[in-house]
DNA sequence: TCTGGGGTCCTAGGACCC
DNA sequence: TCTGGGGTCCTAGGACCC
């Protein structure tokens, strides 16, 4: 049996871990700049505010003093996730972290009938440990184990775990799924789907293996057979990561380029960090402005191109210098930008660069290579203060909007600018 | 006025090869 | 000039996830 302990409304419960005076109040979590609704209390829930709502169509009810909200704080969840996270993997064979908030235990070699046991055990534990509420759903396959935590979660009952392990109870469970709440079905099929009369995962399954096949093509039959007990999904193994993006929004639109080419300064230098917090390097590097989607009043414009490196780098020097030399590629005057990014990819692992011939000098990569060794240990040991000086100066104003943050109850000061 | 960020996989079509 | 069949690699776009 497979067990996917997912955090309740995960936001919402680290700030409430901390702030006891928001318990059973209606909270809402919002995204970077304090534009979107990213998590929701079950009371926010029932008020009818729906992921992904911009905050200024729900701010009224914060003013009213109905509605309880805080900015995104991700040094906090990132922290008390590890925390969860530890308890979970000393109770499992084998943890895979599957996001911020959730993880699949593999329970082989637990008895079938003591797995809802252990789990129960683990939801008290986290609680009492950590200060957050988690649920459990336990079946044979991944997928069935997120309908078992919808149920788990939406059902007092089951006091946070659910259990599907007889044709019985998967039965009972697919016939009360709404299709559009399968794991693998977006909001594209969905609609589909439903026109076909397919409204519950049952109806789905009732469906010829030829049918799915010809219209979902591989990755429905794969949802197709896992809603059957069929295991499909692999294991996520460790590997390097395929790319690395940093992008933001600026809380206010930027038409000048010199500002523009200092944010760009600071996402590709985040870049060359995270690539060698991982160990690895990147041979391309991308990048992309974009003038704002919602105003069609505007003149739009979203440009992008990428740098192929002569040699993968990591560092800071390089990374930076191929994300800038992009941005004069696309840069045209005249637009108001409200976000950009960069995108390293073509990732390889550090230790294996294969060293080109041509246009490569062994000795500003050694220096540039040394440069960022300085550069992280100098900012992850303190405050973020070494930057290139074409990064933005200051450690404290990043540009983005965080009217509602929390305190840093568990980490210091300098991850609060950690992006992650 | 105000609308997030970071990933993965699959597929179709084009370029190119024999 | 037109004719057939088979294969690989790359890219862009679509779809999904959190």
């Amino acid at each position: 049996m497979f067990a996917l302990v997912d955090c309740n409304n995960f936001f919402v419960s680290c700030e409430r871990a901390f702030q006891p005076e928001l318990e059973g109040r209606p909270v809402v979590v919002l995204s970077n700049n304090d534009g979107c609704v990213v998590a929701r209390s079950n009371e926010s829930k029932a008020m009818g505010i729906k992921m992904g709502t911009p905050f200024f169509k729900v701010k009224y009810l914060v003013d009213e003093g109905k509605l309880f909200v805080r900015s995104s704080n991700y040094s906090l969840y990132g922290d008390l996730s590890a925390r969860v996270m530890s308890i979970l993997s000393e109770a499992a064979p084998k943890l895979e972290v599957y996001s911020i908030d959730e993880a699949f235990m593999d329970m082989d070699g637990i008895a079938d009938d003591v797995v809802g046991q252990v789990c129960s055990s683990l939801v008290r534990k986290v609680r009492k440990w950590v200060g957050i509420p988690v649920s459990v759903g336990i079946a044979q396959t991944k997928t069935l184990c997120k309908v078992a935590n919808h149920f788990a979660k939406k059902y007092k009952g089951y006091r946070g775990v659910c259990v599907i392990d007889s044709d019985e109870k998967m039965h009972k469970a697919l016939s009360l799924t709404p299709v559009s709440d399968v794991w693998g079905i977006g909001w594209r099929w969905a609609p589909k789907l439903e026109a076909q009369g397919i409204r519950t995962a049952l109806d789905f399954v009732g469906r010829p293996v030829g049918w799915v096949r010809d219209r979902m093509g591989i990755t429905g039959v794969r949802t197709w057979s896992e809603l059957q007990g069929i295991r499909m999904v692999e294991e996520e193994k460790e590997r390097t990561r395929q790319s690395i993006c940093t992008s933001r929004s600026f809380a206010d639109t930027i038409s000048d380029y010199d500002e523009v080419s200092l944010r760009v300064s600071d996402f590709a230098a985040k870049c060359a960090q995270k690539l060698r917090k991982d160990g690895t390097a990147a041979r391309t590097v991308g990048l992309f402005v974009h003038t704002n989607r919602f105003r069609d009043d505007q003149q739009q414009y979203f440009p992008s191109a990428s740098i192929r490196l002569e040699v993968p780098a990591s560092s800071t020097p390089e990374i930076v210098g191929a994300a800038l030399k992009a941005l004069r590629m696309v840069w045209r005057e005249g637009y108001a930008y409200k976000r950009a990014g960069v995108i390293v990819s073509d990732i390889v692992p550090g230790d294996s660069i294969q060293q080109s011939l041509f246009g490569f000098d062994p000795a500003a990569r050694k220096r540039d290579d040394s440069i960022s060794r300085v550069m992280d240990m100098v900012n992850t040991s303190g405050k973020n203060v070494l930057r290139l000086g074409t990064q933005r100066p200051g450690h404290y104003a990043d540009g983005i909007r965080r009217e509602f943050c929390s305190k840093l109850y568990s980490t210091s000061w300098n991850e609060l600018l950690e992006v992650k």
